[in-house]
DNA sequence: CAGAATCCTAATGGATACTG
DNA sequence: CAGTATCCATTAGGATTCTG
């Protein structure tokens, strides 16, 4: 049994800046969003809810960047351009949606957690 | 096979906030961190290499509020203040510990995705 | 339709000073 | 030691406008 070669605690690491794109909010709801099905530009902004045009982009390029997601533009008129998980990428999605999982499942702890902790310290 | 009653793509779902708190860089590197064993805050600082004194503090409370980690304090002189995970925060860090394997084994494939796309796009 | 550009606010991060 | 508080610079994010 080998030690794995990298160490996400440190700050020089190469895995910190990977965990650093996928341990984001729109990124990871935009994998679970194309897990489903390949998703236009538009289907996906209604299907994650919330986010605004901007981030969207941003978070697409950021996933396109790291070959999580590929960007498929037919020259249409309007030009029509869909998104799909790479390999890659669904080898991911399968990683957050056992995230996805856990909170589906601890949803209920939690607001238990939360109750208790107002308890405790009141709202100062 | 009962649905879930969550989607956590649903921007009104409990879960949307519960996500946004873990899929949070800090958040899980101190998960990750603390999965190891209970660390005393000078130590945690020390483990979670690149994190400042304030994030630290902010995203402890913010853990400490959904009952995924306990604080606690022992009135030496000075304090001694440990933190460590709850069932329920132990029970996240497998999920967490998913992402990080994730990470660990395709990092030498983002990094040819990577140089993949920076040929096809050069710095614009 | 898919976005780029712009403007503005809120969050983040670093540094420093202070306290029980 | 383990914070809290504050100031400041940088960045992330939201709302709006515009275009191929």
């Amino acid at each position: 049994m080998t030690a794995d070669p990298y160490d996400v605690l440190d700050e020089q690491c190469p895995t910190r800046e990977v965990l650093s794109r996928i341990a984001d909010k729109w990124a990871m709801l935009v994998i679970l969003a194309l897990e489903e099905k390949t998703l236009r530009f538009s289907a996906l902004r209604t299907r994650v809810r919330g986010v605004t045009q901007k981030m969207l982009t941003q978070t697409l390029r950021g996933l396109e960047k790291d070959g999580l997601v590929a960007r498929k533009v037919t020259p249409t008129v309007p030009v029509t351009v869909e998104y799909s998980l790479t390999p890659l990428g669904r080898s991911l999605s399968q990683a957050v949606s056992v995230i996805r999982r856990w909170t589906y499942d601890y949803m209920d702890e939690i607001k238990r957690a939360r109750a208790r902790f107002q308890k405790t310290k009141p709202v100062a």
